[in-house]
DNA sequence: AACTTTGTTCAAAAAAACTTGAACAAAATG
DNA sequence: CATTTTGTTCAAGTTTTTTTGAACAAAGTT
């Protein structure tokens, strides 16, 4: 028997643009379409997924979830979800926003910061060997905005972090012990 | 004559490395190598450097080097410097940070946030044309946490600009008028 | 122990993104 | 107005990323 697409959809229309949703959102962010399909569908639907589920409603092959599933985890964007009586994982989507930020920036953003902050000490190594005076001082001018840049992200994220969680959110310098929203 | 790679280094090493920095960069936020090496050659030059040069130097063609600058115009990543006896266009870098990530949000971010805006409306729409009742209440509420990521999200964009100016933030409740860094 | 279920891994295929360079357009120059 | 200079465009080529699916491992069942 030839295997032709089910008619009855395996997604509603609401579903399927809520996925869409999620999979121009993975974009913007460096994900692949999969992922925004995987974590998509985990969004609208109330109970915790199988992988199989996963599977066979978004008609991607196991290779895709699995690794995308092992993703979001890294990232915390998912939970796994005990079910009685199954022995598959199942698995439900982190539904707050300041998790998912916080998840996304630990694990994408901070490690380029840190081995950015290593690699603009060794080009500050790199300059002192080079050229006359007044290049190096551009460089070390140049350089040192780049710094600066790198700090101001650094203070940025705990700021991000607690307007997110709508916290309050302390300045680290004793001069202006403030608070924000 | 064959061609042979000129002998003195087009770069120098700190340059080089410099300009890696800043090719790392550029694909954390999705731009591609040869824009990350166009801003990062100029942010390293003193002086405002011309199409030809940047060819040169970088040894990219000079489609990549169009089509690159067209971006970081669009960004506003990159500033026309009129330089007085030539008819070519020179390029200095944008160094402000804040208008860099203005740039960035304004040309990258705001348009998907917007017509965000306009796609949950839609999905709205299609949710009550299905199912029972009991899953529409379901679909609603996911839209609605998917709505406030959004408001959100928008409220952020301001106090991340307040902050990377330096300026002093005013949040909009009466509440709490307190000033942050 | 053999078999089934569940999920991972990874090489190859497919798709997407980026770069190149030749053809082209626009404007200045001789 | 022919020529040169300067830069853009875009089809084709290249590289990178993503997806697939078959082979495999791990753990539960009979």
């Amino acid at each position: 028997m030839p295997v032709t697409q089910s008619d009855t959809p395996i997604l509603s229309a609401w579903e399927t643009s809520m996925i869409d949703v999620f999979v121009r959102a993975a974009g913007l962010i460096g994900l692949p379409r999969s992922i925004g399909e995987i974590y998509g569908l985990l969004f609208c639907i109330p109970k915790a997924l199988s992988f199989d589920e996963l599977v066979e409603r978004l008609q991607i092959s196991k290779g895709s979830v699995s690794q995308g599933l092992k993703v979001l985890r890294q990232l915390g964007a998912v939970k796994l979800h005990y079910v009685p009586g199954s022995r598959r994982d199942h698995y439900q989507p982190e539904l707050s926003m300041k998790r998912l930020v916080r998840g996304f920036i630990k694990d994408q953003f901070e490690p380029h910061l840190l081995s950015g902050s290593e690699r603009l000490d060794s080009i500050d190594a790199l300059i002192e060997g080079e050229g006359d005076e007044a290049s190096r001082a551009h460089a070390r001018n140049r350089l040192g905005t780049l710094r600066s840049w790198q700090q101001r992200t650094r203070k940025l994220m705990p700021i991000v972090m607690a307007v997110l969680g709508g916290a309050k959110f302390f300045d680290k310098e004793p001069t202006g012990e403030e608070t924000i929203i």
